[in-house]
DNA sequence: TTGTAGGCGTTATCAG
DNA sequence: CTGATAACGCCTACAA
């Protein structure tokens, strides 16, 4: 089906875009141009562009000649060329470590809507965690000159961020601060968190309480763990900290394994929900039950931790808001509204209990943790 | 802290790139030029690119001089620019529903990877079901000349694409076809999955069959529809249905209100993991014993649907799969390694049979349904 | 092997 | 109010 375009626009085959038939690869070219526009209103290029950008002194019947044509076209202003003139793109780099990751997924739906709210557009990638190819993302898109970037960085150093930033590419970490280059971050209360967390299974009478964690180079686990370190440390209890691939196959092995050992814990601290995930799965597939043979905490919420039975007590992050904030955070220095030095804001957690930690919970109480304000804080940096 | 580069830097601000000092919000603009490293490494522009290209015909003297500079200058390319020039990006356009839900988040993922592998960026857009904000995107995203569309269209009529597609921007659409332009489509098999989860609750004794349903405007919901009634109308039992908002929420508030009528359903069928997820957390806030008091059964796989208990059966469909199949299409497309009329990929979705229709069942068995075939098949469409 | 001239589609400048 | 003309940063032709 031919639609009536297609016949006003066979008219402007002869025109000098150079319209000529070309191989479907290429055929997206064949766009009309504001010069296109011009010719078919019999105006300058300029005055079609006033109309385009709707700015004031055009005589309103010119106005509409040229809206006409535009209709007439189906013309689509080119913004790639716009963009070189003006030296400015709205497009905000989004670099996640997986998409497929509940967390993350729900970050970057809290960047999308605040870039739709303010004109923004999104390009995402997923570093899986590498720093290469964090690095090769990056570059990528600081050729696109994008505005403003936004990464939950790698383990790693990220000094190579360093000269964009000097180059005026607002830079916000997301989840997890940058190492070896300041910028904005906004973050969660990890530390004060897992504190929580591993208080509650004290208070609960357990006391020996393992804690699957992914590296600690890695910053959200880094700070989890220290949290589940003080609390240990506060209660006079030893540690059984087990380093592990933070996947949901990691933590199923890993509770696999340390179920069967002599000497078993008689807790699990999860450091994030794919761990607290595939712990469930191993305990059902063990047959243990929770919490009469073992208790269970988590970090970070997953779908269901509310309906599974035992519900799964764990510490809730807000990550729309995260991934809100940053945005917002993100853009406002794009576009000038903010320009002190880098920021760190901190989100606050919540810890919510529920039955996997033993009977003397019922319903779901919230607490807040002891660092938790009702919007975060906000805490400008030391210095750069 | 200034990095080194800052001071080489310094000395060029005289050259006529015009880098005098900028606010703020417009340093972003301060990079050097292919220019810049021209006039650093004392050759011509073209000399220049001809390094950044690795063109042949360079003295590798000039050329180390020339990689030097950019080195020195922290030269970054312009991507911009270079579009401009050679009128064609290497960036794809994907809208999606809602990233929230798993199932585009898998889909996503399966794209990004593709993408990525092909030396591809991804812009993501979530239209929340919306034609409007759909449109919107659409419109943005060839404004940035994309290089081609990847979309879960909402419902209602597409035709407002098929200006884009005759001028030739190359468009697939992922999981539901498009409804008024022809294009390629990457879809699984809604109705036999369907049909056969229907068929399995039958098979188990049950009569009293409900389906939660989103509007069966939306292709999916509707073919999966289809297929409960076909089977419905196979086995001489009445239909069920129940038309809700396919959320969590609408699913759970739609399972509280069916099953405190009179004549309450002894199964229920649910069109996706969201309302799978909400049917269960009513039915543990009513506890309504699975499968006992009643059968549950849902199409698309969750996480956890393998741990909770019972274990839900349910239809897999392969969402990874299905971003990569869609994204390979397009960008085939885009280069122009594919060329034929709209093609319709179909992937084959697999029955997980276990514990959540019946006694009867032990185990994970997988099922093909009907029109399974290993890699899904491929139907060239009628005509354009 | 290297350089010069011109244009991609816009917008900005500055006259008419 | 409107229109030539010159950039933006890069690449393609076409010389040298």
């Amino acid at each position: 089906m031919v639609c009536p375009h297609q016949v006003e626009w066979g008219g402007l085959v002869e025109g000098d875009s150079a319209l000529g038939s070309r191989s479907a690869a290429e055929a997206s070219t064949i766009r009309p141009t504001l010069k296109d526009v011009a010719r078919e209103a019999n105006v300058s290029q300029k005055t079609a562009s006033r109309v385009l950008n709707e700015e004031r002194y055009v005589r309103p019947e010119v106005r509409d000649r040229v809206k006409e044509a535009i209709l007439r076209l189906g013309y689509r202003s080119n913004d790639v060329a716009r963009t070189l003139k003006l030296g400015t793109t709205r497009t905000i780099g989004l670099v996640i470590a997986d998409i497929s990751n509940p967390f993350y997924a729900s970050c970057a739906q809290g960047v999308a809507r605040v870039a739709r709210r303010r004109g923004y557009t999104v390009v995402l990638s997923a570093s899986d965690e590498g720093l290469q190819e964090e690095r090769e993302y990056v570059e990528l898109l600081v050729r696109q000159r994008i505005a403003g970037l936004l990464l939950v960085p790698a383990a790693g150093d990220h000094g190579y961020l360093s000269s964009e930033r000097s180059r005026g590419l607002p830079i916000v970490a997301l989840d997890r601060p940058l190492v070896g280059v300041d910028s904005d971050c906004v973050i969660v209360e990890n530390e004060a968190g897992m504190r929580a967390m591993t208080a509650h299974l004290v208070a609960h009478g357990c006391r020996r309480i393992a804690i699957l964690c992914g590296s600690p180079d890695i910053y959200t686990y880094g700070t989890r763990l220290q949290g589940y370190r003080r609390a240990l440390e506060t209660a006079g209890i030893d540690e059984r900290i087990r380093i592990i691939n933070p996947t949901v196959e990691g933590a199923t092995a890993a509770t696999l394994e340390l179920m069967s050992e002599p000497d078993p814990p008689d807790s699990i601290c999860c450091v994030s929900n794919r761990v607290t995930v595939g712990v469930l799965a191993a305990l059902v597939r063990l047959g243990v039950s929770v919490p009469d043979d073992l208790a269970v905490i988590g970090f970070d919420d997953f779908e269901l931790s509310d309906v599974v039975r035992p519900r799964v007590t764990m510490v809730r992050q807000p990550a729309i808001e995260l991934g809100m904030r940053a945005a917002t955070l993100l853009i406002d220095r794009v576009e000038g509204l903010e320009s002190g030095p880098p920021r760190t804001v901190t989100l606050p957690v919540k810890l919510m209990i529920r039955d996997s930690c033993g009977t003397h919970e019922s319903g779901t109480q919230e607490a807040q943790c002891e660092l938790g304000g009702q919007d975060g804080h906000d805490v400008p940096d030391g210095q750069g």
